[in-house]
RNA sequence: GCAGGGGUAGCCAAGCACGGAAAAGGCGCAGGACUUAGGAUCCUGUUCUUAGUGAUACAAGGGUUCAAAUCCCUUCCCCUGCACCA
């Protein structure tokens, strides 16, 4: 095992002494750009991420051994309160975080640097760098490294923003966002990265109904607007207290908690007295758009949590207001205890509103009948209520008695009515979270408002159609993808770009108070990796990277002299990195795992064509799949996958590369197992004894067939490596060179194949086409054989011509000695001599005469039995020549005529009998070869009728 | 809900966008060879049937065609992404 990394460790040494890793401009080579997108700093990567990483090197290495110029740049993400919560756990010495951090191999003493999360950025930045990316022996320009948060790239960004802006882009609306008391806006989504709970909550919009009581108003909250006209009664929920507070020159009556709530989304919220649930009982208060009092009754399912903790009641079509209001009706006791006369709750009655198909008068009912409910709390009242909302709302239509609505599909009343409640005064919309979610922090995150958030603009048609239309000159894989690009692109509309709070990242040029988010700082970024290295080595610096300086090396604006003088850039700088930038640009390939395919792809293509012109369009997108656990996702926070220092020295990075390579599409997921990667490793040992054994052998062979067969087959490899990667189909290209080509070079040694220039030439190509996937075992294997220089540095060859004959004269063996097996097996005999002979040639000739035919396509039974028939020798055949016939037109039209070619043309009889010696040894038995023209043949069972071309009959004794 | 993908031998997985012979390759399994005894290696086999060139298969059911895993329709079942997470 260490024997792979010291071999790794050399090569390695050994590329980057000659300068392979670096990508300089030469206008005499063509250029191909490509980069992975960049990983986010949040804690150590695991075996599956290095799959896309992996892939984006050997095409690169591809590309540079068919003689393109390659770039290869890489960088990491930082922005966002990633690294910030990463210090502050190691701060508070949460000890579950140090665990994983010194089972990945932090050493202790670093632990103090962590707690700045900076430092923690740099730390893992080395160690993408050193531990993961050099040691897999990628060819990527580390000159070239930046990440998100350093000064350099936060001016790039501005510029970026500053040209949006020109765009006409940016806007500033208000916004309804998650939010924590203390960070500010976070992101809710599966996985979690800012949240320690909730991530499958959503916000949503409720729309808040006033039901005027006196000078003041009890506010309701709901999703379902649209069923104003059922409401016949209002919720209370007698155990809660309630608070009255000032909204403007309102009095609202929420709960507690809504009221917290709604002093982050509305202006001038004072919280006033509480008041007791119970107290509200027996009031009533007038419905909003239908104007009718109601009375307001208790029900426990009413949650202060939920809404404004107040509830309309539509029983006709809620679940939960139908069995509650059933409940109530049934006993008059529970009733009494609130002081409201029978007489009010007899006169509740439900109204019908909506028609859903399949459903009766009160949707609410059928489904508790259906489900079985009889009484409140009953916990499958949840989803009672989910499948009535959502039959309602795609089926429903709403019913004469809803006035103006009536008739309308319930979708479109929602909105309407709606509007024309908001509009009449009678309600507003309230944003909720749908379930509990508390921040990296500790604190609960509420929806907030946002007055004068900024958004990019993707909903922009005219910039919307242009990418659009650029993405039909690009290459993207897969096609799936390349088809559902354009939908996606037309899905979005404007996206949230900046956010407050503690957040690594950049300040917004127009506004410091906000800091640039994570997904729009990230789409323009490729190109800076051209400018990156003038700033890491000194030669620029932030100050110098103002508007002008990237106005004149991205887009040629302005005169070199005078931006030299504004900027302090000298004249020659600023020449070359322009040069650098028209050269290297456009990106050929960005290549990302497949959860890109909606978010950073879509704004990554939108700011490309909005910002730059036509000449510097990207070229191609590569979507990965991903590497899984056994069960769950192996996750980057919570660990549990094996660290990636200790696979390396567990199974060599080769077999890994190779794992990655093959294992399956890039357009699968594939689960990680340690079986099948070490078969890979097998895989490679056996390539590199296979090798050393053709090495090591006397390779003292005349030419002969075989020769001319192994070069044949290694010419079709190679042009199938070159097609298969013109569509960068890795696996393919794998399946050829460690699988197929192994497998030939077998058949070559044991056909007595070992002519020395046959295998030094097949060495050069077979070697030279494993490179880009395990290109250290190549290395090593190049030098073995004493090719000279680097074989990363060298061409892949061109395909050779292939020979259709003598591969044809190969399979014809192989399929004899199939046969011979076969029958083997079915008789259990152990022949010891075994007969062969040859098709008559009568058959032969038929068969010609068929093939002459299917190529005029005039080929049919009648009229080749005809034409047999006017042979005379054949016409004393007729029985079989006629059975024959059938069988040989039937044969010919269903295949495709290529292989039948050659086998017509093959004379079969020598060619066994040039291979006598070697059946004899495979089949461990004499081997007697006729031709079925020969009289005098031995054949006492009369075999020999059975054969036919390309498969002679056989007979055992 | 919106958008999209898929169901091929014990397992993984090609092929299907350009319909043309049980369908690559691998793993596993079974025989055999070999032995520096190794997470080996090398042969052979692995739907059924049979001294071989026959039958039947590509989720299920229909259709188009001389011919369908491949095109069309219906049904069933799995999976993925969905905006401040790259």
């Amino acid at each position: 095992m260490s024997g792979y990394s010291e071999m790794e460790k050399k090569w390695q040494a050994e590329w980057s002494k000659n300068g392979l890793d670096r990508a300089d401009r030469d206008a005499g080579k063509p250029k191909f750009m490509i980069i992975f997108a960049y990983p986010g700093v949040t804690g150590f990567l695991h075996v599956g991420h290095l799959r896309g990483y992996t892939c984006a090197d050997a095409i690169g290495r591809y590309k540079r051994m068919t003689g393109y110029n390659v770039m290869f740049p890489v960088g990491t993400h930082a922005t966002g309160n990633g690294a910030i919560s990463l210090a502050s756990r190691v701060a508070n010495k949460d000890s579950d975080f140090i665990d994983y951090l010194i089972r990945n191999g932090c050493p202790e003493e670093k632990l103090e640097d962590l707690k700045d999360p900076m430092k923690a950025v740099d730390f893992f930045n080395t160690i993408y760098v050193n531990e993961y990316w050099k040691r897999f022996g990628f060819l990527a320009d580390w000159r070239r490294f930046t990440s998100s948060v350093y000064a350099d790239y936060g001016k790039f960004m501005q510029w970026q923003f500053r040209k949006l802006n020109e765009q006409g882009l940016l806007i500033q609306k208000p916004y309804f966002s998650p939010a924590c008391p203390v960070h500010g806006p976070v992101a809710i989504d599966a996985s979690e990265t800012d949240i320690s709970k909730g991530g499958n909550a959503e916000v949503q919009e409720y729309t808040l109904l006033k039901f005027k009581r006196g000078d003041e108003y009890l506010v309701a909250a709901t999703l379902r607007p649209e069923t104003v006209y059922g409401q016949v009664c209002f919720w209370v929920n007698p155990d809660v207290e309630y608070t009255r507070i000032k909204k403007g020159d309102e009095t609202w009556i929420v709960s507690k908690e809504a009221a917290e709530k709604l002093k982050l989304q509305k202006d001038c919220i004072k919280v006033l007295s509480p008041i007791p649930g119970k107290e509200m009982i027996g009031w009533m208060c007038e419905a909003p758009m239908i104007h009718r009092d109601v009375p307001v009754l208790p029900a426990s399912f009413s949650d202060p949590n939920i809404g404004s903790g107040l509830v309309t009641s539509v029983p006709s079509d809620a679940p939960d207001d139908w069995i509650s209001l059933e409940a109530l009706k049934k006993d008059p006791g529970l009733a009494e205890r609130y002081g409201v006369p029978r007489s009010i709750i007899d006169s509740v009655i439900p109204i019908s509103i909506i028609s859903i198909e399949g459903y009766g008068d009160f949707p609410a009912q059928d489904i508790i009948k259906t489900m079985g409910i009889t009484k409140p709390g009953d916990p499958r009242l949840d989803e009672a209520k989910k499948q009535v909302y959502k039959d309602g709302h795609h089926m429903g239509r709403m019913k004469d008695i809803c006035g103006p609505f009536a008739g309308m599909k319930v979708e479109e009343a929602k909105d309407k009515m709606k509007q024309a409640m908001i509009d009449s005064g009678e309600a507003e919309t309230f944003h909720d979270l749908t379930e509990e979610v508390v921040c990296r922090c500790g604190m609960p995150v509420r929806v907030k408002k946002v007055d004068d958030q900024w958004f990019i603009d993707y909903g922009n048609e005219e910039l919307t159609e242009r990418t659009s239309e650029h993405c039909r000159s690009m290459e993207i894989y897969p096609p799936e993808f390349n088809e559902n690009v354009h939908s996606t692109l037309r899905w979005f509309r404007e996206r949230a770009c900046v956010r407050q709070g503690n957040w690594l990242g950049t300040r917004f040029p127009f506004d410091e108070k906000w800091i640039i988010e994570a997904i729009s700082d990230s789409t323009l970024y490729p190109l800076y990796y051209i400018v990156s290295p003038y700033a890491n080595s000194g030669k620029i610096s932030p100050d110098n990277m103002t508007e002008e300086f990237f106005d004149h090396v991205v887009l040629g604006k302005g005169d070199v002299k005078k931006v030299s003088e504004n900027t302090g850039v000298s004249e020659d700088l600023l020449k070359e990195i322009r040069d650098d930038i028209r050269y290297w640009y456009p990106l050929d390939v960005n290549l990302g795992g497949k959860e890109h395919m909606t978010v950073h792809f879509p704004v990554f293509l939108f700011n490309h064509r909005a910002i730059l012109p036509d000449d510097m369009q990207p070229g191609g997108i590569l979507v990965n799949w991903y590497v899984t656990g056994k069960k769950n996702k192996i996750s980057k926070s919570k660990g549990g996958a094996q660290p990636i220092p200790g696979a390396i020295e567990q199974f060599g990075v080769d077999t890994l590369r190779l794992y990655y390579a093959h294992v399956a599409s890039m357009f699968v997921d594939v689960e990680w197992s340690e079986e099948s990667v070490m078969m890979y490793r097998q895989r490679l040992e056996r390539i590199m004894g296979a090798v050393e054994e053709l090495l090591s052998s006397e390779r003292t062979g005349e030419k002969g067939d075989i020769d001319e067969w192994l070069i044949s087959r290694f010419n079709g490899h190679t042009s199938t490596v070159r097609s298969a990667m013109e569509k960068y189909d890795l696996r393919q290209m794998a399946t050829a060179v460690y699988f197929e080509m192994l497998n030939d070079i077998k058949w070559y040694g044991r056909r007595g194949g070992n002519n020395a220039s046959t295998i030094k030439e097949a060495l050069s190509i077979w070697i030279r086409l494993m490179t880009p996937v395990t290109p250290h075992v190549a290395e090593e294997m190049w030098s073995m054989t004493g090719f000279d220089s680097l074989v990363s540095s060298s061409l892949i060859p061109d395909a050779g011509p292939i020979s259709c004959s003598s591969e044809y004269r190969e399979a014809f063996i192989r399929d004899v000695m199939s046969d011979v097996a076969q029958i083997k097996k079915v008789t259990s005999a152990e022949p010891k001599k075994i007969f062969l002979y040859t098709t008559p040639s009568w058959k032969a000739k038929v068969m010609r005469m068929g093939l002459d035919m299917a190529e005029s396509s005039t080929l049919d039974i009648p009229s080749l039995t005809k034409k047999c028939m006017a042979d005379e020798a054949m016409r004393k055949n007729g029985k079989a020549v006629s059975e024959f016939v059938k069988k040989a037109v039937t044969d010919l039209t269903r295949s495709s005529s290529v292989s039948k070619k050659d086998m017509a043309e093959t004379d079969e009889y020598s060619l066994l009998v040039s291979a006598k010696d070697f059946l004899r040894e495979e089949l461990c038995a004499d081997v007697e070869i006729f031709s079925a023209d020969d009289g005098n043949a031995y054949d006492p069972q009369n075999k020999s009728k059975a054969a036919v071309p390309g498969r002679p009959a056989i007979y055992f004794e």
